[in-house]
DNA sequence: CCCAATTATTTTAAGTATAAAATATTTCCT
DNA sequence: AGGAAATATTTTATACTTAAAATAATTGGG
């Protein structure tokens, strides 16, 4: 169970006692999610208000822009952490409105490649710039001083939960 | 633009300064949602496989749980964070399957309460002790010592944002 | 008292998400 | 060369999610 802070071995713990010591990682579970799904919706109900776009497309795009040569489309679901088959419809409908394009590769022609058109470049520039002046806004109350800090321990705790998901 | 950190004018500023200003937020706003959506999906993913159950289920019971004489059905979008016409067919199906009962107010037929049965609360401790469980392994390679400073700063995050939400 | 505004909830339409099965193509083994 | 395994992608079925419209019930003002 790897609970460092405890040397008794969990199942020598009663109910009571084993519910106090998951309450630490409860709360800042609880507290990681309240504050993602806040900023979350407000940039989703912004992006939808001012772009007729949802977070999911701009995303794609996010990830295209930084490859002007293209990408395999494989890589996408990686990269944005979804399903594979979660992107076919995303993909389709951003071909279709003219943002990206779609090529079947020569060499192999399971694989296709995906590429930001000059349309979907310039929509994607606009919106970047108002997606960075939101979090500007929404997070302008936060201590600027400790806006690093804070990267630095969220950087710690997704090393520690991805080894914990490695180790089985 | 309330960029604390910041004297001269947003107007004032070039592109390129502008995007190095949004940086730290946006790397800020990456690490939470990575971090959230790792151990979210790693959770949901449990809950399937041990309970075949999903989270917003589990997060209906959960708020259900503390409150022995049941909850107003309006409350519950409140307290979860998400729209009331969400919560119709997950509270339907939560019905369905026995965990909970929904009768009409006698004094307000609009309003409608929802408690848990017996045999939900059964299920919920189970679930419960399971993810307590489940964090405690996803978080056990995160310092114990400094759980309540993370935990302290995404409170004020939250709270940063909360207040940058209610200004306009 | 009645009807307009408010409140609680559901329905609808569109999109997002997953897992698992299906399809298509390529690679690798013998 | 031939067929099995591997890989890339799509399809299917199910569930979640929202916004906006619809429904139903209550309250409050004239």
């Amino acid at each position: 169970m790897a609970l460092a802070k405890e040397s008794t071995p969990v199942s020598a713990k009663n109910e009571t006692d084993q519910e106090a010591e998951y309450r630490a990682q409860t709360r800042l579970w609880l507290r990681l999610l309240a504050c993602t799904s806040l900023i979350e919706s407000e940039l989703r109900r912004r992006f939808r208000e001012e772009f007729d776009f949802t977070m999911p497309r701009f995303d794609v795009l996010a990830q295209l822009d930084r490859e002007p040569s293209g990408l395999v489309l494989g890589e996408l679901p990686k990269r944005l952490m979804v399903s594979a088959g979660n992107l076919t419809p995303i993909v389709d409908r951003l071909v279709a409105d003219g943002y990206i394009t779609r090529t079947a590769s020569n060499l192999d022609r399971r694989v296709q490649i995906v590429c930001m058109t000059v349309e979907g470049r310039k929509i994607f520039r606009r919106m970047a710039k108002s997606h960075g002046a939101w979090l500007a806004e929404l997070l302008a109350d936060f201590p600027a001083d400790r806006f690093d800090g804070l990267i630095g321990e969220l950087d710690e705790l997704k090393a520690a939960v991805r080894d914990a998901l490695q180790k089985p």
